[in-house]
DNA sequence: CCCATAATTGAACAATGTTCAATAGTGGTT
DNA sequence: AACCACTATTGAACATTGTTCAATTATGGG
């Protein structure tokens, strides 16, 4: 209850919107209670941030793997292009929320990126032998960094103005895939 | 005066220890003249953060671009590395810093980050054809973007905890030079 | 020495996260 | 029904934040 008003608040105003007060009203109590069920906004935006991911992932379920890594990985990308723009917000949740010094992340956070890992592991699986799990891992993190750093980059408006995630995804993919295969 | 005792607070304390009174208090003015020299925080920070960008295009001159691509834009990331593990909690406020709704960022922003862009379509020049600077221009953000993305993700711990930032970007740079090689 | 202009102050304001004693509610036992 | 232990909830308080602005102080040219 206390996350969907986060996550409707969040949607409609950006994480900058979202308040303890705010969550309150929202969900018709005051502060102090949500203080009951949560040691801090962060944990709260943590938690939330844990389901972004989760969700992400369902969102990846349907993805069939069986038509080549290049096909599997388009797909990915496609469907990860599709979550970011359907929840923008709450993917610039997960971007922009950084930590005070002291905060420990639950692991539970770690394996929710884990399990997207997992993903674009099995996208490329078929370009590595047994016995290059490591490479296959690596070049895993490196297409995840790459995608993070590509919608991080235009959500922030820091990329030259003429290039979209479009080109540069697609780029990434066939960089790749030209590397690789 | 005021953007180096910025500095010195993020350097010392991070994005989070910087307030308008810390800032007030180490250049030995109050609050109220910071706002004679800055709209508000939010652009004060910015500045800062040019003046890291442009810090960071600096620490690029003494590359030498002569002995080819591959040393070039390995010498590069290098640098990238150097400035942003010797400049940790500035390069994190250039990563951190996000803007309110109606902030628009200043020209002099985005003039900093092509200037950076502009170092690495230098060091891939010689791979491409006269013609082909659209896709130089798109390769440099991409190559750009998966920097961006393997810091952004190593500082806030979001990586596999066995990756390192050496690794993926060696990889990064192997990938993109034997695709286009 | 005066005075217009600029620089600086300091107190105030609203909004934020967080705490906690006081109050209200709940459900089981006698 | 009456009591009671326990939990849930409140609401007021606190410190800290960014920001504003009338009042004060400094400055420098005529």
């Amino acid at each position: 209850m206390t996350l969907d008003a986060a996550r409707k608040i969040v949607s409609e105003n950006g994480l900058r919107g979202l308040t303890t007060r705010s969550i309150a009203r929202e969900i018709g109590y005051t502060v102090g209670t949500l203080y009951q069920i949560f040691d801090n906004v962060d944990r709260l935006i943590e938690q939330m941030n844990i389901e972004t991911l989760d969700a992400m992932r369902s969102h990846y379920q349907q993805i069939d793997f069986k038509d080549g890594p290049g096909e599997g990985l388009r797909a990915l990308v496609h469907r990860y292009l599709e979550f970011t723009n359907d929840n923008r917000e709450l993917w610039s949740a997960v971007i922009d929320h950084n930590l005070p010094e002291d905060f420990q992340r639950q692991d539970r956070y770690f394996e929710a990126v884990g399990g997207l890992l997992n993903v674009v592991e099995q996208a490329i699986a078929p370009l590595y032998q047994p016995g290059d799990e490591e490479d296959r891992l690596r070049d895993a993190n490196l297409l995840w960094a790459s995608l993070y750093g590509i919608t991080a980059l235009a959500s922030a408006d820091r990329l030259a103005r003429s290039e979209t995630v479009l080109s540069l995804s697609d780029t990434l993919i066939d960089t790749y895939l030209k590397a690789r295969v």
